[in-house]
DNA sequence: TCAAAAGTGTTGTTATTACACCCATGT
DNA sequence: ACATGGGTGTAATAACAACACTTTTGA
């Protein structure tokens, strides 16, 4: 095939991540303006080089997640998504990126005046709906990211992972009905998400209250493939949510 | 962050392709028996060097496709897998792997006289009960894809990529029972992959016929997304496979 | 006492399992 | 005719969707 003179080329290796969230019930994601050329000004993903001293890529990711967002691998779920390399994705030269999907529970404040300033979060609705841009193919990435987090949601407990330690059956409701972009039947819901042996487990006579009655509270349980799992009704039978009041 | 003298560091990237078939009913895989000196002899999943004229990632694995199987990436389903990048998995120095999963009909002959002698489809049932080993961290790259399939012949009408354009619905329970490694009730199998809207369709007045009546033949539907799904048991109900004949 | 959110009951429908049983072909 | 796989019936159970209704709190 080659001969013996042959060198493969090397190519420059770059991670980027898709970090989610919930903020005020809405799926948000943590963007970057870009400082430099390539794109500058406009809207990125948070990502960089990975290190030249031998570092895992899985821990470029964390240090990307530290660095440039301000949060803690080790406390928040972290994946590896798609790895990216057409010719033609960064005119700087051939890049290839591998792309994690990071969630995290809603309420840690975007960033302080530390290394992340430049990093914020931004309702992912803006750019699902077309009508803005992202640099370089971050807006393919963020859509895998999103589709991503849709199907796993249904299959494994990921959905827990955008809530704190503690939380209520409506908090993790919250975060279905983001992350698919519908709303589902409170009381269903309820019994069906309790109905899975192992999705979570309830904190013994401890309870939130906010508004009505006092909530529940449960913790992340021990089983991660849900079964059942949480299928959600595809965009044939039912393409539109329904009000979520239907109290005749 | 780094000054502006600083260079990015670059990596070598290759490509490895977990390549599955059925061949007798058994899951198997496509290796090379190594030739040269980084685990030479050893066997290994087909991949090799990026090609350094600005060739896409997906075109990279449809390229070792041809040349290490002698497969024609336009006639079966390839999808990307994810990437490994541990600065020790080569001793070569640091070569990042992004790995590829490829279905293939049951048919196809290994290979020929041609460039892809060294490859043969061996059993996976090899590999994963332990006592066979193989290159690199291939033995991880063949379980993430395994496990990959397991899973999206749950959800996806990705069974079919394993059978030929026509085929039974037997054909098809094989391929979910080799797949999942357990046996599966013809006759509840029967009808439920019938019941998905879009799996299969029926190819008109025609069957096939080997022992006992002939059979329906069906090719692969529209849908790619099963609802409902194909929910195998977990291992927790039931551990073991149950007798294939329970005529009492 | 009223609004709001939590939680329970009920009913009809669909999906799943575990089988018994019949059908159509080659030998 | 009989073995062999293809295909149908059925009944019990589980999951699901829709929606009425009760409970428990704050204001």
């Amino acid at each position: 095939m080659h001969n013996e003179t042959w060198r493969p080329p090397c190519v420059l290796l770059t991670v980027d991540l898709v970090i989610l969230t919930l903020r005020s019930s809405a799926l948000h994601v943590l963007l970057v303006e870009r400082g430099i050329d390539p794109h500058k000004g406009e809207l990125a993903l948070p990502g960089g080089f990975i290190s030249d001293t031998g570092e895992d890529i899985f821990d470029a990711a964390c240090r990307e997640l530290r660095e440039e967002a301000g949060l803690d691998a080790t406390s928040l779920h972290l994946e590896q998504l798609n790895t990216y390399g057409r010719p033609d994705r960064d005119p700087r030269g051939r890049i290839v990126s591998v792309a994690y999907l990071a969630i995290a529970p809603g309420l840690p404040e975007p960033e302080a005046g530390t290394d992340a300033s430049a990093a914020s979060w931004r309702p992912v609705e803006e750019f699902t709906s077309g009508h803005r841009k992202l640099a370089f193919d971050h807006r393919e990435i963020l859509d895998h990211g999103l589709e991503r987090a849709r199907t796993k949601i249904e299959n494994t407990s990921l959905a827990t992972a955008f809530c704190d330690t503690t939380f209520t059956i409506t908090d993790l409701q919250r975060v279905y009905e983001a992350v698919w972009g519908f709303e589902i039947d409170p009381r269903n819901f309820y019994r069906k998400v309790q109905a899975i042996s192992g999705f979570i487990t309830p904190v013994d006579s401890d309870r939130r209250t906010t508004k009505g009655r006092p909530a529940r509270l449960f913790q992340a349980g021990p089983e991660h493939l849900l079964r059942p799992p949480m299928l959600r009704p595809l965009p044939q039978p039912r393409p539109f949510s329904r009000p979520r009041s239907e109290t005749s």
